[in-house]
DNA sequence: AACCCATTTCCTGGTT
DNA sequence: GAACCAGGAAATGGGT
């Protein structure tokens, strides 16, 4: 198995293949003025970062559900030489998983694969997500900013206004013993704080006409320069997140009730089956997660509809704004999401 | 550097 | 007519 090869490879050779920060101000916690997510997830290591100094692991700087499956193996060898466990007890191959599959794992399930390390895996497991808290308020403060600026008209409905009983609700979530999924959806979401010039004003100016006028040239705009970025980002991780698909986005909508109502329902979950509510608002959400200020559900939806290509997304005919999962998607079936929070 | 992947953007044409 | 759907084409940016 690839995975067994590559997993022995990253026990033997951890500290060989830490990522070596480019940030040696990591350690310090940003005031809460300016935090942001990328702030977070830093803050989040550091009571337990596997090494002092200016470097650091590669997951230290992430969220469990956003870990790639090196991550994982990263994290796992870590705990390994930290609890001084041996690693030749340790089932491989069933250490090939991303984060989320992860954080999905039950403690039993831990247990069965690590043996005693299994508990320490899902106690430190606990620790990493629960730290997020402020990923909460950061969804709070967007969707505040939301519902003062989005063209489409969202009642008085809707679950982020400020003083919903979601925040309060999400935040004591946060703190119960389902750790692992406290808000999914923000999962690798960037900040609306310091570092993303699309949400410093809240939700920019997103206008149809703007594009259609003065014809811009196709494609994904240009991002912000390396030298700008790295002046904003510079503590940010060396790789791009995982876990931050557009079909994954949709479904930890989805997997959280609170965050469900108003914005994505389901209409038939045995069968994945959903529908958007507030189709512009879930595109501008799914834009602020990638720094991006001009999506749209126009665009959202042709990022769907090449799922179905890829059977993550199956046709729905004749219903609008309904989609159904496709069987290459995963993590939205309810004895998935009980699992998770278990 | 070249390639791949997952979008993003734009577009035309069709449907509700 | 607006909003949505379908899907081609081309471009982007991150990862390998």
């Amino acid at each position: 198995m690839a995975a067994t090869c590559e997993i022995s490879n990253v026990f033997s050779n951890y500290f060989s293949t830490m990522y070596s920060s480019e940030d040696p101000t990591l350690a310090s916690v940003p005031a809460a003025a300016t935090f942001g997510a990328d702030d977070l997830v830093l803050a989040l290591g550091s009571p337990q970062m596997p090494l002092e100094g200016p470097e650091k692991a590669s997951w230290s700087g992430e969220q469990p559900q956003l870990w790639s499956k090196a991550q994982v193996l990263d994290w796992i060898s870590y705990q390994v030489e930290k609890h001084k466990y041996d690693a030749s007890t340790i089932d491989l191959s069933r250490c090939d998983m991303d984060g989320a599959a992860l954080c999905r794992c039950a403690p039993e399930e831990l247990r069965l694969v690590f043996g005693p390390l299994g508990d320490q895996l899902y106690a430190q497991l606990w620790d990493l997500t629960s730290s997020f808290p402020d990923e909460l308020s950061w969804i709070m403060e967007l969707l505040e900013k939301d519902s003062m600026t989005l063209q489409e008209p969202l009642g008085d409905q809707g679950p982020f206004d400020q003083g919903s009983p979601f925040a309060q609700e999400m935040l004591e979530d946060c703190r119960q013993p389902s750790p692992f999924y406290p808000g999914s959806f923000s999962a690798g979401a960037p900040s609306p704080g310091s570092s993303d010039v699309s949400t410093a004003d809240g939700f920019p100016d997103y206008k149809k006409g703007d594009l259609k006028h003065g014809k811009r040239k196709r494609g994904r705009p240009r991002k912000l320069s390396k030298e700008s970025r790295g002046c904003l980002e510079g503590t940010k991780s060396k790789h791009a997140p995982r876990g931050t698909h557009l079909w994954e986005f949709i479904r930890d909508i989805l997997i959280n009730p609170e965050l469900n109502e108003g914005l994505m329902k389901w209409e038939n979950r045995q069968e994945g089956v959903f529908k958007f509510l507030r189709s512009e608002a879930v595109a501008q959400l799914w834009g602020q997660k990638k720094k991006n200020s001009s999506m749209t559900y126009e665009k959202l939806s042709r990022a769907m509809r090449y799922y179905y290509k890829r059977e993550i997304l199956e046709r729905v005919d004749g219903r609008r704004l309904v989609y159904k999962f496709g069987k290459n998607s995963s993590g939205w079936q309810e004895e998935e999401v009980v699992g998770r929070r278990n």
